[in-house]
DNA sequence: CCCATAGTTCGAATATTATCGAACTTAAGT
DNA sequence: ACTTAAGTTCGATAATATTCGAACTATGGG
């Protein structure tokens, strides 16, 4: 009973970013690979960053990284496109995307 | 049948720090604060850093900040002595710690 | 209109985690 | 010795998370 048009995705405003969520949801490997290819690539789809994982699986990720307001995930055809919301995160927590993303995996 | 002399905390080398494993260890606002206090007090004992919280469960954050190793904890007396690893946490992931510590709470 | 594609949602199993009381241990003080 | 102080460990419970199959839903193409 869902529709895809009528309920895009909820994305928290900046002001409803909270460090310990985002943290949290960069502390899982299969995230934290989601989005450091977001960050080199600037956008994919979802099925573009699995890594042979279920549609299931990733789906769940896609949305805990959307929660927190680390992505962005906008329909595009049948497929999800997502991009990192730097510019958000940076205003909110300065230089905390850039220490973390640049460190060696 | 444990032995606080003959048994000292295990504290992991800078080899085998985790960046996935130090950012869930963050994740959590009890361990957050504990580290923040333990950065401006520079050290600090398990009981000056709990808030009301049961023993037992200090316990359980201590252990799982060591484990990580931001934390290292040393027996002086009866008490347990807790500091920041700041310079090897840095000299693993630069700039990270600053960059987490450094947000407004 | 039918079908394939892309991804979501639901449900359930499994695994982790957080919390706390109770029992325990060591060091230090009396 | 006895007692207190400071934490740890154990065990149990409750809450959360991860994973994935199955059913579902738009969109776009033939």
């Amino acid at each position: 009973m869902y529709d895809l048009s009528m309920r895009p995705f909820k994305h928290p405003p900046v002001s409803e970013f909270v460090l310990e969520r985002l943290l949290y949801a960069l502390s899982d490997p299969v995230r934290l690979k989601i989005v450091r290819r977001l960050a080199t690539l600037g956008e994919a789809s979802c099925g573009e960053l699995d890594g042979g994982r279920p549609k299931s699986t990733m789906s769940h990720h896609f949305r805990i990284l959307r929660d927190v307001g680390l992505v962005n995930t906008q329909t595009v055809g049948t497929t999800h496109m997502n991009s990192l919301r730097k510019d958000d995160v940076d205003s909110r927590f300065p230089g905390l995307l850039e220490a973390i993303l640049s460190q060696p995996e």
